[in-house]
DNA sequence: CTGAAAGCGCTAACAA
DNA sequence: TTGTTAGCGCTTTCAG
């Protein structure tokens, strides 16, 4: 079923076809209604391949992501399918799953136009950047929310990571806490430091010194993560505080503490960097700063359509930073 | 950056370099060593859509979910990845959000090539069943998981569905529950109905009879779910129990248990069919009917590439069932 | 071993 | 208002 069959079956021409088809002017309403009529008939659908090869456009975005099951990233994705819609794109979901192999093939996979424009986030693992100079070498719009690199001259959303975790070390500090420990994802993403400066300042505000033990990269490894927190939390100078940078992070920590009988938040204060909705159904109920997924998602697709759509536009290293809001609950509360 | 452009810096023809970015024995090792340099000195990437064009293959498969922000889904994508890796196929996430006319539009989408087979999990709103035929009328490999159609003819992962629910009935009867309701997603999914049947026969086998007020269906809007579900929780004759049909369902209960006082499990039991890793975080614990997300994406993605690689082969109602299992915790304990 | 040319399905400049 | 045709980037016969 191609536009070659429609305009052999009503005995006019090709061009007369895709001319109706896409609504032309110069198009008769008749021979419209003809052509619409029998593509309904037969069930005709465009092949988009050809379509895209034709005008060099695809009209799909990429979201490249280091995982789904994260509620973080789905809030965002459903950011950035809102105003895709809106805009007549399709959204394509990418995964990394923190892997920079797998960031790279999948980059490589946009060079030549897979998707007309990308938004991403980087995995844990990522440290070359490589892949996405060469993406945007191609001129293809890129935009990073959350998860942004260091140094690029890159369009990216972020929240105010900095004061946010000052903030949390801050409320820990005024709880009492002594032996704060702050739970990173990975020394590789700009996001991540951003935090652990605001959790150093907030230290060394309150005249206390920072140690590196005092900072704890978690591995992403599922198993070796474990480990790692089981490791933290066995110290024979156990932290009576942690930060954790991720959703996942925060309930491992809560896991191993049921695991080893220590009392959340007695024994240990919690506070989560996590957009989790069921936060306060928790036992304790997780103090989160919660970053505005949605509007996250939303904000960096808006900025680039606003590259999509004019084709002279060009992403600078705009940055845009939107807050974050710090929530309460049992878990930091003496 | 096209194949053309590097046949001229070679010298030689298109032909030529085509074969040779695709290893034919044709080429002299000499030649492609030439072209294979060329291409990486200078960034190229072929043209996935001219190559599917071309092919009329395009090495995707869809896959078609009502939402992303839930366990049971984020696991099954990560199961079917492990499985289109290892075939050399993209996964391109779709969601309907619940929307019988999205999952309309993006279904028809697929009809002319976009790609290879599709995986789906039905909204909770679908009704008709007219875009599921026409997709396959094309030839288009489609297997649904989970959220199966319930009279189509079509390959289904699912999970012991009826059986469960039953179990979880029992369960709920011989902890002494006299009210208990079922909350179902909607009345047009097939698993969903099973689950009810299975709720029935309990209740029949333990000698009650089934009311209307036993089963109610969640709206899946947010807000008026929340209002449907408060209503039943404030019935005159409250509920003792609940068996709840998704993981969001299941949360907002604890929400408003929460907010109207009620304790789980003294004032209301509470099970859940749900995947979610931190269930045993939760205050109470909640006890679910864990459905093995990962092996069913798993095992359609599998069923789907038989079809794919045996061009002859034709997917039946081949129709796999694989156990959940059920975790007994606090919330449905006395 | 290499090249010329047709054609995948579609659009758009140009002709009629 | 409609038709002819070139060409998007690629693969693949078929000839050389």
């Amino acid at each position: 079923m191609n536009i070659k069959t429609l305009a052999a079956q009503l005995g006019i021409s090709v061009s007369t076809v895709s001319k109706a088809l896409n609504d032309s002017y110069e198009i008769s309403a008749e021979t419209k209604k003809k052509v619409l009529d029998l593509a309904a008939l037969l069930n005709y659908t465009p092949n988009a391949y050809a379509g895209s090869l034709r005008n060099k456009k695809s009209s799909n975005i990429a979201v490249v992501l280091p995982e789904v099951a994260d509620s973080f990233f789905s809030q965002a994705i459903n950011g950035i399918e809102s105003v895709a819609q809106e805009k007549g794109y399709h959204v394509i979901v990418y995964l990394t799953h923190e892997k920079q192999h797998k960031e790279q093939s999948i980059l490589n996979d946009f060079r030549n136009g897979r998707v007309d424009g990308v938004l991403m986030s980087l995995s844990s693992e990522t440290t070359s950047d490589e892949h996405i100079c060469r993406l945007k070498d191609k001129g293809i719009p890129l935009v990073f929310f959350d998860r942004v690199p260091e140094k690029m001259m890159a369009a990216s959303v972020v929240t105010d990571d900095f004061e946010a975790a000052y903030k949390a070390t801050v409320q820990l500090i005024g709880k009492g806490c002594e032996r704060i420990v702050f739970l990173s994802l990975s020394d590789k993403l700009a996001i991540i430091n951003h935090r652990v400066e605001g959790f150093k300042k907030a230290l060394s505000d309150a005249g206390r010194t920072y140690h590196e033990h005092m900072l704890v990269n978690c591995s992403l490894n599922e198993q070796q993560n474990y480990e790692t927190l089981k490791a933290v939390l066995t110290r024979t100078e156990r932290p009576d505080a942690v930060i954790a940078s991720a959703e996942k992070t925060a309930t491992d920590i809560y896991s191993i503490c049921n695991q080893l009988g220590l009392n959340i938040p007695a024994d240990l204060k919690v506070i989560a960097f996590a957009s989790l909705p069921i936060a306060a159904l928790l036992s304790p109920p997780l103090s989160t700063i919660v970053q505005p997924a949605f509007e996250i998602g939303k904000t960096a697709a808006a900025l680039l359509f606003k590259a999509l759509e004019k084709p002279g536009f060009k992403l600078k290293n705009e940055y845009v930073i939107l807050p974050s809001v710090f929530i309460e609950r049992k878990s930091s509360c003496p």
